[in-house]
DNA sequence: CGTATTTCAGGCTTACTGATATAC
DNA sequence: CGTATATCAGTATGCCTGAAATAC
């Protein structure tokens, strides 16, 4: 088992073809329960770090200024989260998350321990947290300035 | 550090976006090269395992039979494959890599390497193993018939 | 006949860029 | 004035479906 198979070995491959099945199994999931995983990303961010204005929640969660007008109509339109203007700039929007909104957040998680339990069906609970402290390493040093 | 950032901890946020990194790293540095992904998917599978029909290499390489003839076309444009009718079956190509292939796989398995050593950068040899070795286990999981 | 192979034509999603109007 | 915000339009990619032509 040494070049036997050099595909398989490529951390770059495994990487996105974990990430795919993954992406799918979330997906799909979430999809039963009326969301996305956005409308997760948005709603644990303003219930852990408070209402923010649309540019502050791109920064935040990692989706697009641009993609995140949609994510918001979608969750607005669920009245999920509210948008309103900010007095001190009238710039912004913000946004804060609505009783129905911290409800489906709780209902959200849940299916997300289900589906993250099936996603890491193989692993046992040490090894989980070994493979979560090893992305965040790798996703910090791929996101701090110096590269 | 318990709930004090649960988008971070989930494993399917950290394993989509390492993942989407990862590929940008990978593509622009195969891009220098003149490659993508693709390209080293076959060659490698080629060198590896023979020669093969596109059916075959699309269920060796996780390519689509659909995006393999672009794959190819792009390989034998460059002359590092060879696409000839199979006298068996006239059904098939059979595809062959080419000296200069293998010479082109060699220059790319040490640009991987490379990269790799980039993408890979924060952990140490035995911490590599341990990603590449849980990420193999979760991806034949999910690949395999039972679910 | 049904099935397998190559190929083409397209759909859909996600990450991302660019431009606009507005307000700081 | 330059900068930031929200919004819209559009690109590029990856994964995937469907259908044609041909051969088994």
């Amino acid at each position: 088992m040494n070049s036997d198979d050099r595909l398989r070995q490529r951390a770059s491959r495994l990487l996105s073809q974990v990430a795919t099945r993954s992406d799918r199994l979330i997906n799909e999931g979430l999809a039963q329960a009326d969301a996305r995983k956005w409308h997760y990303a948005v709603l644990a961010s303003l219930q852990d770090f408070g209402p923010a204005s649309q540019a502050a929640l791109s920064k935040r969660t990692g989706i697009y200024r641009s993609d995140m007008v949609g994510v918001l109509n979608e969750l607005a339109m669920r009245q999920l989260v509210e948008r309103a203007p900010d007095p001190d700039d009238q710039r912004r929007n913000v946004i804060t998350v609505s009783t129905a909104g911290r409800r489906q957040l709780r209902r959200l998680d849940r299916v997300l321990d289900v589906l993250h339990d099936e996603l890491l069906a193989p692993l046992d609970a040490a090894e989980r947290e070994q493979l979560v402290s090893l992305l965040t390493r790798l996703l910090d040093h791929h996101d701090s300035p110096g590269s």
